[in-house]
DNA sequence: TGCGGCTATTG
DNA sequence: CACAATAGCCGCAG
């Protein structure tokens, strides 16, 4: 039974109340459409209309705690532009690309897949100025109905016809309610196992709430101290060019601590790789490329190497992080911002823009608390050994876990040096065959057969193009190879790309539950501003430096005992309070 | 203007 | 240069 209760939210409490008349608790599922001035919400008993902002659906959420039923990345960008940090949410996007896979997850494509329809066919905003009868008879019926007779959304509605009316936003959410639960119910059916069907619920939990987190990274940004930053340019690249002639100038000279070694006029861009290669060449140095590794050890033939590869230093810092990558995404609060993806890429993992995923090492002094405040920066150790002891099940593997340095006790087992072990290990999960790792990996198959066959076994279904589940019940599509030149190559390489999709996939699924888990946990004033696959760095008031500590472990414990519970494998991580990201763990 | 190749950085 | 990613610049096709 639908309830419809226009509700002017004067006071929070009244909203709150007639969530709780209408039967809305704890967990349940509570969709919110955000339109201009009107928020629609809607739940399994009610249906509801607030007029003005989402201004208080924070102290909605703290008083309810319902999990909120969000369409994608736009709908929490939207709250958290907003000022609403939301604690749980059913992230529509997110859960379809668990159950199904790939990347895109826009609303009319989740709907067609649950529904059973060819989302390649569905109907788009672009379609609507040049309609076909097909599409015109499946567009027919009511409009303000969001559903087609066809099944599929009407677009308008996708494309926020609904924006501007109380009605129509409590339609689109209802439509994103009843999404969510058979998104739900797809899982449970999809599920082997009752173990299974609470795991990759979960995960689908968490997932969304690394949504929420990932609009909060966004909006928050990384604290940079802007005096540093400047310093640290200058002593790399130099001082920042006044005009554009100074720039070009600066180039020039750059690229003169190269090309003094050539006749004046020889025409070779340091910029084309294959005009370095002859260059190179001119030298008596003869290479098949001019990457960084092989030139290292040429250093000696002759005094241009060396130069060429201080060369590519500076240049690559002033071309990709110099002054112009410091104007674009610092902001004038010192906040370097970049976008954020919760689940992108092969396994899942999160991804951001602007560098902040691979910020040279030289330039992280500039990464500083802001007054007052302190970095705790936590990162895991071992994760992907340990996570493939915990998916595999293997006893023996998950013993090993006990100790600090999971690769002595292998290196014991296997009868060689830890650093042998270590490479050993890599090598079965990456799927290496060739090189110095050979002999140690037959005994790893010994030793350890039940990771090795899991491993193994991921390697076959990759292939032969057979779709795999990662731990947390991820669904892992296998790209064509018909296309492909050598069938067998490709084959193999997928082999690859499905081991290890299995462990860096779940390791990034127990990372998540870990990050999400502390940033439920985590104390007014700290703010989650880096996530970086297996590192936490949280901002916190000094005060609650040591608390937060405390909290970073107890997340850790939490997070795997609810990814993996009775696994009996031990994950640890390096915690330590620093002020800037650059300071060495304690 | 878009795309593949090369290169560098990170976990 | 095993697995994953972002990002810049160059040459080339359209």
């Amino acid at each position: 039974m639908t309830v419809v209760l226009p509700v002017t939210p004067t006071h929070p409490s009244r909203l709150g109340a007639a969530l709780e008349a209408a039967g809305v608790e704890r967990g349940a599922l509570l969709a919110v459409a955000v339109g201009d001035r009107v928020v629609g919400l809607a739940s399994a008993g009610a249906r509801i209309v607030v007029q003005g902002g989402v201004e208080h659906l924070s102290a909605v959420d703290a008083a309810v705690h319902p999990r909120w039923v969000l369409w994608d990345a736009g709908s929490v960008r939207a709250l958290v532009a907003a000022g609403v940090r939301l604690a749980t949410c059913w992230h529509i996007a997110a859960a379809h690309r668990l159950l199904h896979g790939g990347w895109r997850a826009d609303p009319q494509r989740a709907w067609a897949v649950e529904h059973g329809l060819d989302h390649r066919i569905a109907p788009s905003m672009g379609q609507l100025d040049l309609l076909s009868t097909a599409t015109a008879a499946g567009a027919a019926g009511d409009p303000a109905d969001p559903v087609q007779p066809d099944g599929y959304l009407r677009p308008e509605w996708v494309d926020g016809r609904w924006r501007a009316d109380g009605t129509m936003a409590v339609t689109w959410a209802g439509t994103a309610l009843d999404l969510a639960r058979r998104q739900r119910a797809a899982l449970e059916a999809a599920a082997p196992s009752d173990a299974e069907a609470r795991r990759w619920s979960a995960t689908v939990h968490a997932e969304s709430a690394a949504e929420l987190l990932c609009g909060e990274l966004e909006a928050d940004g990384l604290p940079v101290d802007l005096a540093i930053a400047a310093e640290l340019l200058r002593d790399m690249i130099g001082a920042r060019p006044v005009d554009d002639a100074a720039a070009t100038a600066a180039r020039a000279e750059l690229d003169g601590t190269v090309l003094r070694h050539l006749p004046p006029g020889s025409g070779i861009d340091l910029r084309n790789p294959a005009d370095v290669r002859s260059m190179l060449r001119r030298m008596g140095i003869d290479v098949p490329d001019t990457r960084a590794w092989r030139l290292e050890t040429l250093r000696g033939d002759h005094a241009i190497v060396d130069d060429l590869l201080r060369w590519r230093k500076v240049d690559r810092i002033a071309s990709t992080f110099g002054y112009g990558w410091l104007d674009q995404h610092v902001g004038t609060d010192g906040r370097l911002r970049g976008e954020w993806a919760a689940s992108d890429g092969a396994a899942g993992r999160m991804t951001a823009g602007a560098g902040l995923h691979n910020l040279p090492a030289e330039l992280r002094p500039m990464v500083r608390a802001e007054h007052g405040h302190v970095f705790v920066r936590a990162d895991l150790g071992q994760i992907e050994p340990r996570v493939l002891a915990a998916v595999s099940g293997d006893p023996t593997l998950g013993a090993a876990t006990a100790e600090d340095d999971l690769y002595l006790p292998v290196a014991r087992r296997l009868g060689v040096e830890r650093s042998v072990a270590k490479v050993a290990v890599l090598a079965a999960m990456y799927g290496q065959t060739s090189g110095t790792a050979g002999q140690a990996l037959r005994g790893m198959q010994s030793a350890y057969p039940t990771a090795m066959k899991y491993l193994a076994d991921a390697a076959a279904a990759g292939e032969t193009g057979r779709p795999l589940r990662t731990f947390g019940g991820r669904r892992l599509r296998m790209y064509s190879i018909d296309g492909a030149a050598d069938q067998r190559a490709a084959a193999a390489g997928r082999g690859r790309y499905a081991r290890n999709a299995m462990v860096q996939g779940a390791a990034a699924e127990l990372f998540k539950m870990w990050a999400v888990t502390v940033r439920a946990r985590a104390a007014r004033g700290t703010q989650v501003v880096l996530c970086l696959h297996d590192e936490l760095l949280l901002h916190v008031p000094s005060a609650a430096a040591a608390d937060t500590v405390d909290l970073v472990r107890d997340g850790l414990a939490e997070a795997a005992h609810r990814w993996s519970p009775g696994s009996g494998v031990r994950f640890v991580a390096d915690v330590s309070v620093v002020d800037s990201w650059a300071d060495a763990k304690d």
